[in-house]
DNA sequence: CTGAAAGCGCTTACAG
DNA sequence: CTGAAAGCGCTTACAG
């Protein structure tokens, strides 16, 4: 069988309490004790039933990452992986374990998630997706529970960690406008996103800044799970005109795009946003980050879980810069 | 403060052991107890502490999730996110959670497999990949920890579900065979994954078939993170045969080759290998079914586990079907 | 610097 | 059909 903390005390002569200091490395504790203690752990090979630590002491060194629905775009592109090779970069050096939830539908995921909270099962949350009045999101809240969302978020009150999208929106179609184009589409993912809204904005004000005079016409927002669908239909109506380039938000809708203009045989320059190099023919992209946003995700839900402890209760808003990569 | 099985108990005037029966909805109670506790549940709220749970039981109704180094092309195709969606979704049917293991290296995996193993802090394990005299599957064997590979295996004795990657790259040649091609090339990923060597022989097995004389000139394997970099150097040197079509084992390595004969303006047949259609202009694919992937692994490892419970252990082998889409 | 005792919140025989 | 007791494997005051 398994050995246990007694098992180890037996053998080193002390008390199972003195093998927890040990363990803690207790500077209560005296250096021959535990070199004691520690032979006899390796002798046993030793290793402490997590469950029962957490019982007692009411934290699990585990913290839960909450995605969407298993339906969602989100699981066709690059950003999840990068962003949780990000977190568990970090969450491996404070020796944090990571568990994942998603669910075909809302009630599943609430399902899921309360079982964490509530179970017990980990200390904290990273909601990878943002969307308004997200009842995860208020179940989170409702019960004081450490948690940061990745993204926007409704209230100020909540903890998040995200790009400047405005600012990334800007950059994206000055990078065109300092090339002398001034026929410049914007193509758009979900317009319900907040991350759509924000791209645009940005889109806005540069042109504005530019004194060029925003058309309409040249303005399109997709949906539906496969974007590059929505993209390429509606390019054919709408990339008849007199266009130079296209801001895309999304290489997905970058991907319709290409489509059609590669079969219409025009030539237009493109640029989208992405968390990897793009597998597409396209002219830059902007880089998210997506690694440095789960690296800050992991701390700074760290740094949330460590005020409670403390009692103290902080807001944290983290902008991770992005970069504008030409191809 | 959270409600306790006690708090319950007291409420519904009945003993703590008689909640957990009805918990675990047994039949040994009268419906007029279950009614009492359950209301007694819902008005304070109640959810069980699973670590508490866990201790007792000494099971968790969790899985671990084995990836590999978090360096590895893994992170790069949209295999993982889908075959996550797999496990998941049978996962939640059964009550059970996901945690997830990576790391920089392999002893910080080795490090944080261990913890989930030792810790008691999962049922069972999915590694996600598949090498040989992976340490980490050394340490579930020693422990008799049950576990199940996605992909080969190398002993006869563990527990895999894969596809037929033999007969996949056997198709995928014929795919072109079939359709009067002669000149077919065949370029891979790293020629130490059984996978490339699998579909390599199939390809080997479909030319025989059709007594078309293999050509080692036109195969060949390439490695490094960024696959797509790797096969497009090569691509220069090589394509540059009398070649009809080329067999790809993968979308990364797709994209070099697709890259270099666009700018060397040559037209070829591609077929590559996917789980999702890929976002490349080529001509078709082999579609693994990561998500019918991830389903058998849970439903598998699932039975494993009871099995375990039971003291049997079986050794299983699933096949699953993969099918060539046309773009 | 170390130990004995109590307890975390459950479940599992045992007994009736 | 239900309860009292013991125990899972730890940690945390308390005491010395």
């Amino acid at each position: 069988m398994r050995a246990t903390i007694k098992d180890v005390a037996k053998l080193a002569g002390v008390s199972p309490s003195t093998v927890t200091r040990v363990i803690q490395n207790s500077s209560a504790i005296s250096q021959k004790t535990k070199d004691l203690v520690r032979k006899a752990m390796t002798e046993l090979n030793y290793h402490p039933n997590l469950n029962a630590r957490s019982l007692v002491s009411s934290y699990t060194q585990v913290i839960g990452l909450i995605l969407p629905d298993d339906s969602d775009v989100f699981y066709q592109n690059p950003f999840f992986p990068t962003v949780l090779r990000g977190i568990s970069q970090v969450a491996a050096d404070h020796n944090y374990a990571i568990q994942i939830s998603t669910g075909k539908n809302e009630a599943q995921r609430l399902e899921a998630i309360s079982q964490m909270v509530y179970g017990q099962r980990v200390d904290g949350l990273i909601f990878l997706y943002s969307k308004p009045d997200d009842p995860l999101v208020q179940l989170a809240i409702q019960h004081n529970f450490p948690f940061l969302i990745l993204g926007k978020a409704d209230s100020p009150f909540i903890s998040l960690v995200d790009n400047d999208n405005i600012q990334a929106g800007f950059e994206a179609t000055n990078y065109f406008i300092n090339k002398g184009y001034k026929n410049i589409a914007f193509v758009a993912g979900n317009k319900e996103l907040v991350v759509s809204q924000d791209r645009y904005l940005g889109y806005k004000n540069a042109l504005k800044s530019h004194n060029i005079p925003l058309d309409e016409n040249k303005v399109r927002f997709v949906s539906g799970f496969l974007l590059e669908d929505s993209s390429y239909k509606i390019s054919r109506k709408f990339l008849k005109q007199d266009l130079e380039a296209i801001v895309t938000t999304d290489t997905s809708v970058a991907e319709g795009v290409v489509k059609y203009l590669n079969e219409a045989n025009i030539k237009l320059q493109i640029i989208s946003f992405d968390s990897v190099k793009p597998k597409l023919d396209i002219d830059a992209y902007v880089d998210v980050h997506a690694i440095k946003l789960g690296r800050v995700a992991f701390n700074t839900l760290h740094q949330i879980i460590s005020d409670k402890k403390q009692g103290k209760q902080v807001c944290y808003r983290r902008v991770i810069p992005h970069k504008i990569i030409e191809l």
